[in-house]
DNA sequence: CACTGTAAATATACAGTGTTTATTTACTCT
DNA sequence: AGAGTAAATAAACACTGTATATTTACAGTG
């Protein structure tokens, strides 16, 4: 046999193949992604993966752009579940949502912003719309808050210049917003990382009864030092 | 031939097989080290390397173990080279030796705080002596300041109680210190750890001229909300 | 000095990986 | 009906970590 029929084809074979890959990361780790692996569960040849892909990196890229999109959507949602015009209120569900989206997909979290993958490294380009719309939430609350006069600070460290043109591409896919606020929600986005990423990594022990009052606690400060009322 | 004289030898294997490690993370990056890579430059044969580490987590866990003194000793020194009582000024020191450190050993930098190694988990209890010295100079600081009456807050979300008995054995290690004090030490660095990954894995784009005043911003807000005088 | 036991190296082999090449087949279009 | 194309397989290459058996250099002892 070397062509099964279509019929016993496996329908949409790219989508399946992420499927697999999805489902082998979750079980036994980010690191122990392997094509032959997901081939051997496909009943399909290695080899055959790269008709859809054109080799293991592709693959791992096309994950990425996935879970940015999933941590987008569940940031996104969060903003947008939270009625009224209470902006405080919605910069608080975000940052819930961003560690709760962490906790339960660790192993995604680990492939978007550590590098668990020998010899991988994203292409910035391709990665950016997603990655850019995943902070995307973040940013627009931020903006509006300033907008609002609600931004307690004025000035800020500046980006280097030339990094400054990267910024502009970021707002293509990230909305629009001013670099003050762009800025504002890139720190703000370093603290919620430092301690997620370190929570994930089980470096932290946890604070509080449920592990989460050190964040809640953090949250807190952000919201103090950055913005009014 | 079988073996080599003892002239021919490499004296200090196990040493010249972890500088050799540490050379290739150097040059070609964590996820890249290979037994029969270091075995091919040393001109041995893999399984030699056998006889030193039982196996390639056993040679990750050393050169982690490394990696974290090389790391504590240049706190602890950036704690020590200022002289005087000024333990701000100390406090300062320390987190800009932290990113300097970071900066200049990225590899080992992630090395310790990432996951880079196909399938490889740290071993706690081997690793955690020298992971609390490293941070021992910062929670050093930290106590002497509230011992001097210097720490703003006076209440922390607490450690949960299963985890409190592993702060003890982090004692044993990283110095005496009270709970509070421990606990402000660990989000002192979660925040730098945050800034500090994300610019490793250049996810952050340099702010200012060269590319630390973010940093600089954030070491001013952790002393603004945290420290007196 | 000869002998023996041990420790450290090699040689070989196995199962796994990503990837390349050539080949075969199923399906589509003219 | 026949030709062309796309998608799969088969086989092979160069790697990887690791286990086993074997060989050898050296240290210690009678």
């Amino acid at each position: 046999m070397v062509r099964p029929v279509k019929k016993k084809q496996i329908p949409n074979l790219q989508e399946a193949i992420k499927e697999t890959a999805w489902k082998q990361i979750a079980e036994f780790g980010t690191p122990a992604l392997s094509l032959r692996a997901i081939a051997r569960e496909l009943k399909i040849t290695a080899p055959a993966i790269y008709n859809y892909f054109p080799d293991r990196d592709a693959l791992v890229t096309a994950l990425i752009i996935d879970a940015y999109t999933s941590f987008g959507d569940s940031q996104i949602e969060a903003r947008d579940a939270v009625k009224g015009d209470n902006d405080l209120a919605r910069l608080l569900a975000i940052g819930l949502a961003y560690r709760n989206w962490a906790h339960t997909h660790p192993q995604r979290y680990q492939l978007i912003f550590g590098t668990p993958i020998p010899g991988y490294e994203a292409p910035k380009m391709e990665v950016l719309p997603s990655a850019a719309r995943s902070l995307s939430a973040l940013v627009s609350i931020v903006e509006k808050l300033r907008v609002a006069g609600k931004l307690k600070i004025t000035t800020f460290p500046r980006v280097k210049k030339e990094y400054q043109e990267s910024f502009e591409i970021w707002k293509k896919y990230g909305g629009d917003a001013d670099l003050l606020s762009m800025s504002v929600a890139m720190i703000i986005w370093s603290r919620v990382h430092g301690i997620v990423s370190l929570e994930i990594a089980n470096n932290l022990p946890p604070f509080g009864s449920n592990g989460d009052e050190l964040y809640m606690y953090e949250m807190n400060s952000i919201a103090k030092q950055f913005f009014t009322e």
